[in-house]
DNA sequence: CGTAAGATGAAG
DNA sequence: TTCATCTTACGG
């Protein structure tokens, strides 16, 4: 398949395991397996989406394959892929990669060496990537993009990681065992 | 208009 | 376990 099944935000929260996310920039190239997702729609108290259309989720309710990055914590960024038709609020949160061009430039972007922590978190991707808030409301293909990766097996899903409401829904989607998972998703 | 909480990460 | 650090949304 050419591009993931972008119509449902749970769908392609599970179809996107395995694909590749890349960002080019003057700088180079960086890349890497996704290897952990989550799913968030409209209806989901849990959501950015959840309430409707505002300021901040506005990219969110545009056509599948906009990017939506929202700044938090006083100091994170992180990346969603929004999903669904344009009006329909939803997208899948981009929660760990694992690295496999540009390590060099990821390691001096996140200041460390070790692999496996470089892009094993929300928030560390978009650093390693070089991702931030100019890159919100954008559309994959452009500075961030997304390539066919490789097939995985063990996909398992279960509940998402740092929200109070809603939190008994498996919209999380990781590898089993893969080493590159985001810390807080080891704690089942 | 003041303020609390937030889809986090790293250090102590 | 705590703190860093700030935008958004809401009056909790």
């Amino acid at each position: 398949m050419d591009m993931p099944d972008l119509s449902d935000a749970i769908a392609a929260a599970r179809q996107l395991i395995g694909w590749k996310l890349v960002t080019s920039s003057p700088e180079g190239i960086t890349a890497g397996i996704i290897v952990e997702t989550e799913a968030y729609v409209m209806s989901d108290p849990a959501s950015h989406a959840f309430g409707g259309p505002k300021q901040r989720n506005l990219p969110m309710f545009k056509d599948a394959g906009t990017i939506y990055v929202y700044f938090t914590y006083g100091m994170h960024y992180c990346v969603n892929i929004v999903t669904g038709s344009s009006g329909d609020g939803q997208a899948v949160l981009i929660r760990a990669l694992q690295p496999t061009e540009g390590m060099e430039l990821m390691m001096a972007r996140r200041n460390i060496n070790n692999p496996l922590q470089l892009a094993s978190g929300p928030a560390k991707l978009t650093q390693a990537l070089g991702i931030t808030i100019a890159d919100n409301d954008q559309q994959l293909g452009g500075h961030i993009r997304i390539e066919p990766g490789i097939q995985v097996d063990g996909i398992v899903a279960t509940t998402r990681v740092g929200i109070s409401k809603n939190v008994e829904k498996d919209w999380r989607f990781f590898v089993e065992n893969n080493p590159y998972i985001s810390k807080r998703s080891r704690i089942l």
